[in-house]
DNA sequence: ATGTAC
């Protein structure tokens, strides 16, 4: 008796080593090879009659166990209906990867926004809510990423942009690996949260979070000083003008760790679902690797804006400003929430929360404003907004087809003073962002605009 | 988005 009998029989995957306990069993037991095949086949054909005990009892289980979570991984033949906001904005491949998502088992509403584009699984500006189950890579690999506004008291002509260029080189960093030196660091209390020992993984990663946090990393990060406009008194303050920092940044290396981890447990555990939705992998809430990455994907959420905090401490504390006003988001992670009178899962993979009343920040681009908004609870989104202006041109085609000096006069006309960026990140790469407000004005209302003079991103290489 | 190795 070999495993290739076995898998010509139909026993698969884990279940081949049982198969091959019991028949070793049978086989010193006294019977011959083809007996043994023969009841083997039986197992296989009614597992059902042989859990009560036996030699087979645990082969039946296992059996039953792999079939149930065959059928449970299956696809639904065609999507369940989802809001789509913006469609003439959005590229068929996103659609088509919504689509994939909505087909998953474990959903139950989704809606799409104006600024969605492809990406890993879920695509960015996808929202998606599950039943007790949650997607890794329906977060996505920047756990957390977040936006924070610090609205200052201070007259923004008080602050010429060549000293605004010298706070963010003295007190940003940006770029992948970068950290703060130990005598640099600040504290802060997420670093002392007792979920870093919840697991060997949040341990090792202690140390370079440490390391990392006030940083800001690379790609569409940023951190700009600017103006913000308010028109009628909100937020707490009087119509006027402010000086304020914007800052999009996410959870750095621990982020990115704990979503390549816990994405390749979601896949090994659900090798059988269908290609087409790998990436889409979901670990149940009720298992232990579920908790584990809920629990983490909520710690890198929370570090994420502590990196926020940071930043923003840092630069109004070098203008010994304290800040009137903060506003704050995460655009990447996934909530329990009340969706239809259920608890569900909903994932924000590129989408801002917009709750009825909720504050939340929809960046622009390098050049362009950016806005703090006002959710209007809108239930077919899930209560969701989008994230951003959204990509336009993917950031290769971006670099083959914009020129550096258009870049320069958009800047220059602008009167924006750039530190590090690169054509990837240029305003042409994205889509306007007026349009992409103008197709969510039932998902919510703009509060007060952000315009934005002098923004680092990075390749910054001048640190001072 | 991250910064090392299916």
């Amino acid at each position: 008796m070999n495993k290739k009998h076995l898998l010509k029989l139909g026993f698969g995957g884990e279940v081949v080593e049982l198969a091959h306990q019991a028949a070793r069993i049978r086989a010193q037991s006294g019977l011959d090879h083809t007996e043994v095949l023969d009841e083997l086949q039986k197992v296989q054909a009614a597992p059902q009659n042989y859990l009560g005990g036996g030699v087979y009892a645990e082969l039946a289980a296992a059996v039953q166990a792999q079939r149930q979570g065959r059928a449970s991984a299956e696809l639904r033949p065609s999507p369940l209906p989802y809001g789509i906001w913006g469609a003439e904005l959005i590229e068929a491949g996103a659609l088509g990867q919504m689509d994939v998502a909505m087909r998953l088992p474990i959903t139950r509403a989704g809606a799409l926004m104006p600024d969605a584009h492809i990406g890993y699984g879920l695509p960015i500006g996808g929202v998606l809510a599950t039943e007790n189950a949650v997607i890794p890579y329906g977060v996505g690999v920047d756990i957390g990423c977040s936006m924070m506004l610090s609205v200052l008291p201070v007259d923004p002509q008080q602050l010429s942009s060549d000293e605004a260029r010298k706070l963010l080189l003295r007190h940003t960093r940006f770029g992948a690996g970068v950290g703060f030196q130990k005598n640099q660091r600040l504290d802060h209390p997420v670093m002392d949260e007792r979920t870093w020992q919840d697991q060997g993984l949040l341990r090792s990663l202690q140390g370079k979070a440490a390391e990392q946090l006030g940083t800001s990393g690379s790609g569409n990060h940023f951190v700009e000083f600017g103006t913000l406009k308010v028109d009628s008194a909100d937020l707490g303050l009087e119509p006027g003008e402010y000086l304020a920092i914007l800052s999009h940044s996410g959870s750095r290396g621990l982020g990115a760790q704990v979503a390549g981890h816990f994405t390749k447990v979601a896949e090994s555990q659900l090798s059988e679902l269908d290609p087409a939705a790998r990436r889409l992998a979901w670990l149940g809430l009720d298992t232990d690797a579920g908790q584990a990455y809920w629990r983490a994907m909520n710690l890198a959420g929370r570090y994420a804006l502590a990196n926020h905090d940071q930043i923003h401490a840092r630069l109004s504390g070098a203008l010994n400003a304290e800040p009137l006003v903060q506003v704050s988001n995460s655009h990447n992670l996934a909530w329990k929430q009340d969706v239809g009178g259920q608890e569900r899962i909903v994932h924000r993979k590129g989408a801002t929360p917009a709750e009825a009343g909720r504050l939340g920040l929809i960046p622009g681009s390098m050049a362009d404003p950016s806005f703090v908004v006002r959710g209007l609870g809108n239930p077919d989104a899930l209560s969701s907004s989008s994230h951003g202006a959204g990509r336009q041109l993917g950031r290769k085609a971006a670099e083959r087809s914009l020129s550096r000096d258009d870049l320069r006069r958009t800047l220059h006309e602008r009167g924006v003073t750039l530190i590090g960026g690169g054509l990837d990140e240029a305003p042409q790469a994205y889509k306007r962002i007026e349009d992409v407000l103008a197709r969510q004005r039932d998902l919510v209302d703009v509060v007060a605009e952000f315009t934005p003079r002098v923004v680092r991103m990075d390749t910054g290489k001048q640190d001072i």
